[in-house]
DNA sequence: TTGAAAGCGATACCAG
DNA sequence: CTGGTATCGCTTTCAA
């Protein structure tokens, strides 16, 4: 049936041993064996089985994936740097669509881990204790000295959202916070805090406890109703703030002339809409691939340089925001 | 370091065998086994190494799933589907984003059978006669009688798409292809053409290559050096609809007054963008859905009823059409 | 430079 | 009902 080790060396007239050698280039083999185990795995077209290998070296080439949020578009761009990079090192992605539902985190923990992965890249924050045993990167801020992370400058971006509403004749102002469990969105919640109050912009809180986007329009709908007066919105990310901006127009409120917003992330569609969605732009696809690269790193036992990378965040004007005061410069 | 059965066998005082019988529910075991090994089990806090299983039994409990771009929304939508089921199963996921790469869905699927997974599902159509072993559901139309699948009515999608257009004073109809290797985008096409020409209407083509989110805004570009004086669309997919109509507006055309467009799927954001996409739906998530359980069905030898499982598609009218002609009903 | 054989951690057959 | 053991396919000593 399934041609195994076996009947390569059998064909080659070698030992199973010396197709091994062959096969990873480890240890002293002939010329003449390893051209005739060559040329018998060709001809058998065999592949060696991961799952014998992954028990015997109790380390399998995947690597586990958890995401909060797989429709959320930013996450996508941020799987596919994971992938690119996991995949030119010769793994393949187990993936794990969390959902705001820790036991689910836990339980895919538990399985990459009967899994023999290599390792986790996760954009999940749960308190994990019980499997820092896996090489584990965080791609988000984290507090914890001894895990990895990468992150972008999240404080940088929630002034740099805020300045940019502060600019622009924000007269009531209302910023959206993201879920408390999630650490950049608690530092962004500073950074537009600060920002707002050295400009000296009142402003008030919405907050919300997911960043789901099956609850975008529900939730756009409800804001509206509690800030019907409102005229500038830091949203949590670039979903919800599409969708604040759907219900604004849908309630016959002009943007961005009496409703301005700006978004977080710059995921693909935030250009493709109409008006345009500002925002803080965070690189997914890099994140995705420096979350890899120091996961790799750390499997390599490489000396790790920094082990909380932080990656820059630009503000993005598009149409959503409105002309800036006179005054400014 | 690892726990394993033996552990669990020394701990309860019984045999490796008797553990294995309690921990998957087969044979006979006394009671008074059974709480031993369970209280052994909860103490050690064991947890089986699927990968030994996985072994031994040739079979994993992974499912491969390939999509063709997991920045398309649509297929995140899919996965889900997928994911949610077979969670439920026991299962998880291991991930491959193909990109227009055929290369790639070869070493995938590769991968998958050197990783004993228990099935596939695809949304990716290559020519994958070797692997003809792996239990497989595409989630596409399929002219393949052997093959099993899962797809909406692409013809009378198409048909739909068309008619919604006709009715609306199109004076000029570019109708935008997808992929000649897709075959759902054929069947769609062709619904397309039948009724257009039902109706009278002349229409010219516009060929793409790729379904892909990266190219959208470049094609769109394109697309309006070549057709400038177009006023009806029917776009390949929404994402491509949604980049057209935002060039479209870039270009100070009037969305729908002068120019109007339908798309395909209805991805989350296309209700969300402004003017809300006019669409054909098709349900991502129950497609699925629907493709993991006909894989279980396969899986599990069930009687299968249908082996090519079609789902319906929605006309749904948002903004992005022109009100409908004054003779129609 | 090579091969025999001992595992890796489960399952399941076969005896008892 | 229970336990010993061969086996899944591969890697890696160890000895030759």
């Amino acid at each position: 049936m399934m041609t195994t080790i076996r009947d390569v060396a059998k064909l080659a007239g070698v030992s199973v041993a010396t197709v091994s050698r062959v096969l990873n280039e480890s240890g002293y083999v002939s010329k003449s064996s390893q051209e005739k185990v060559n040329q018998a795995v060709k001809k058998l077209d065999y592949y060696p089985n991961e799952v014998a290998r992954s028990l015997f070296q109790k380390k399998s080439n995947f690597i586990g994936l958890l995401l909060p949020d797989i429709t959320n578009p930013f996450f996508p761009a941020v799987a596919k740097g994971v992938e690119d990079y996991v995949n030119r090192k010769g793994y393949s992605l187990l993936l794990g669509n969390i959902e705001n539902n820790p036991e689910k985190e836990k339980d895919y923990l538990q399985i990459f881990s009967q899994n023999n992965v290599a390792g986790v890249i996760t954009a999940v924050q749960g308190e994990n204790q019980k499997f820092n045993k896996i090489p584990m990167v965080v791609l988000d801020r984290v507090d914890d000295e001894r895990k990895y992370s990468v992150h972008s400058d999240d404080y940088l971006g929630g002034q740099l959202a805020a300045k940019a509403i502060a600019q622009r004749n924000a007269k009531k102002v209302v910023i959206m916070v993201g879920p408390t469990e999630v650490n950049g969105a608690n530092i962004r919640l500073a950074g537009n805090e600060d920002q707002l109050k050295k400009e000296n912009i009142e402003y008030e809180l919405f907050q919300t406890d997911s960043y789901q986007t099956d609850y975008a329009e529900e939730t756009a709908h409800i804001f509206f109703e509690k800030f019907s007066d409102v005229d500038s919105v830091i949203a949590s990310n670039d979903v919800y703030a599409i969708a604040l901006m759907k219900e604004a127009i849908k309630r016959g409120i002009k943007v961005p002339e009496d409703f301005q917003i700006i978004g977080y992330d710059d995921m693909p569609f935030s250009r493709m809409v109409y008006p345009g969605l500002s925002t803080i732009a965070q690189p997914a696809y890099e994140i995705g691939v420096k979350g890899a690269q120091l996961l790799f790193d750390i499997l390599e036992k490489k000396k790790i340089s920094e082990s909380h990378i932080q990656l820059a965040v630009e503000l993005v004007i598009r149409e959503s925001l409105r002309k800036k005061d006179e005054n400014e410069r």
